[in-house]
DNA sequence: CTTTAATTCTACTATTTTTATAGAATTTAT
DNA sequence: ATAAATTCTATAAAAATAGTAGAATTAAAG
């Protein structure tokens, strides 16, 4: 399951997309538009920044929108920056892996070669859902 | 992510599919042979009693065995009785439905839509593997 | 019928993660 | 200078996760 931060995160940059071009959104505007608290909010548009998904402008009539093109950003960028790894185990992950601490030798895990199995199909599933695609619904 | 918990529970039931029929596995060699601690492992072995997928015997000589076949018990059941939806959230849930507690029309949603369709591709998955195939590895 | 060794049940606890909130500092248009 | 926005750092409450403790129950075997 998603986190409540990264479904926020999802639906202000749904919102971001749905403005027209250039146009600079408040985050007290998406907050209220968006139903969500907007002190979590401004956290969750910095971690946006950081991930270089939004850019910002400070100062009055500053704002967020977006940097990239939102046929661009996938719901495995989100995943990923919020939640972490797509895979089920972080042996199987492919950007966030770690061996597993209960596991003697990776070589003889059952288990892995049917993650990874997994993870690249929800992966590509997931690539194949971006902002653009969700804001056509 | 799968919780510890919903790992242990596979490789739990990893084991006793690989016990000869009819032979009955005592918490204590499961929990050595899969370096799971014990004590967890038995609620653990308990939720997949109460789950219907390992039956047990009590008293001296008892333990535990699986109840439905090595083919029959797939990820996507494990991950339900131990993790619960397999949806990214419980909107676009079939086993789980909540409506989202900031959701103000659900039909209005453009998140939802996408997360079933992913929902759709990652339950295909998961009831791909089963505990047969991943012992067949 | 007592001992032994297993499951079963209930409750508790510590740690970590999640979900925020608070308030000061900084930036920039007017 | 003022106003209104982002940015930064710290804190806190609540929930979930991971695991422990110990007593009760069950059943085999001498």
């Amino acid at each position: 399951m998603l986190s409540q931060k990264t479904k926020y995160a999802l639906k202000a940059l749904l919102y971001l997309a749905q403005q027209e071009a250039n146009h600079i959104s408040k985050t007290t505007d998406i907050a209220e538009s968006a139903n969500i608290p907007k002190k979590f909010l401004e956290q969750i548009l910095l971690d946006l920044k950081r991930g270089h998904l939004v850019g910002s402008k400070q100062g009055k009539l500053g704002g967020y929108y977006l940097l990239k093109s939102k046929d661009e950003i996938t719901l495995a960028d989100i995943h990923r920056l919020f939640d972490g790894a797509i895979a089920l185990l972080p042996c199987a992950s492919l950007n966030f892996y770690e061996r597993c601490s209960d596991c003697t030798d990776e070589s003889e895990c059952l288990l892995r070669h049917g993650l990874m199995t997994i993870r690249d199909e929800t992966l590509k599933a997931m690539q194949g859902i971006t902002i653009a695609s969700l804001v056509n619904k």
